[in-house]
DNA sequence: CATGGGATTGACT
DNA sequence: GTCAATCCCATGC
């Protein structure tokens, strides 16, 4: 992975994530879901302009932004396009791949389904172990990390849909998924 | 300074 | 299927 991965149209970052690896200390999984989100479209945070909030998806692409959803849970996006265009690729579910009894202690399901560990944004944040202040981290060199695909995920079938969970701008056909994974959070429609 | 809305999840009817 | 938990932050007075 090479910055200039993340400096280009969002729509392409999201689809090519598909099948990366993120991870944090010994624990990770191969991205299955992704959304992307860019500052032209309503759902989007950058939607607003540039504040404390969206600063980050405003800075140098390949930085993770990090934000707290329902007060509760974290959400991981890497930040895409130029330096200067809000715009970030949501990470929405993994496919588990090392650490895997660490994940399903901090998930508190030691017991359950591998395909319930990470299967949602917020579900694989806490898996992770991804804070609020890791909003900002360098993702190419950071704690947090997205390294390339590992052999075997070389190319992934794609299919594509709408967003989940959001109300605005929900007809753009911008969720991406490997065609066919149980590791993701709900179905393509 | 007060208010209200989420890019969600898990528990419950 | 419904619904509460919980808090950051954008917005408006």
């Amino acid at each position: 992975m090479e910055p200039a991965f993340y400096e280009r149209p969002v729509l392409e970052v999201a689809r090519d994530l598909i099948g990366c690896v993120v991870s944090h200390g010994a624990c990770s999984g191969v991205i299955v879901e992704t959304e992307a989100y860019h500052q032209s479209e309503p759902a989007c945070h950058a939607y607003v302009g540039l504040t404390p909030r969206t600063k980050t998806l405003f800075g140098p692409p390949g930085r993770a932004y990090v934000y707290l959803s329902y007060g509760l849970h974290t959400m991981l996006n890497a930040v895409s396009e130029p330096e200067g265009v809000g715009a970030a690729v949501l990470i929405r579910a993994l496919e588990p791949l090392a650490g895997i009894e660490e994940m399903a202690m901090r998930r508190a399901m030691s017991a359950t389904r591998l395909r319930d560990l990470c299967s949602g944004p917020g579900k694989l944040t806490q898996a992770l172990s991804i804070e609020l202040s890791d909003n900002g981290g360098d993702l190419l060199h950071g704690a947090v990390a997205i390294t390339d695909r590992p052999s075997g995920w070389k190319h992934p079938p794609i299919s594509a849909g709408r967003r989940i969970g959001i109300t605005k701008a929900p007809e753009l056909p911008w969720r991406f998924t490997v065609t066919g994974s149980r590791f993701i959070s709900a179905p393509v429609r």
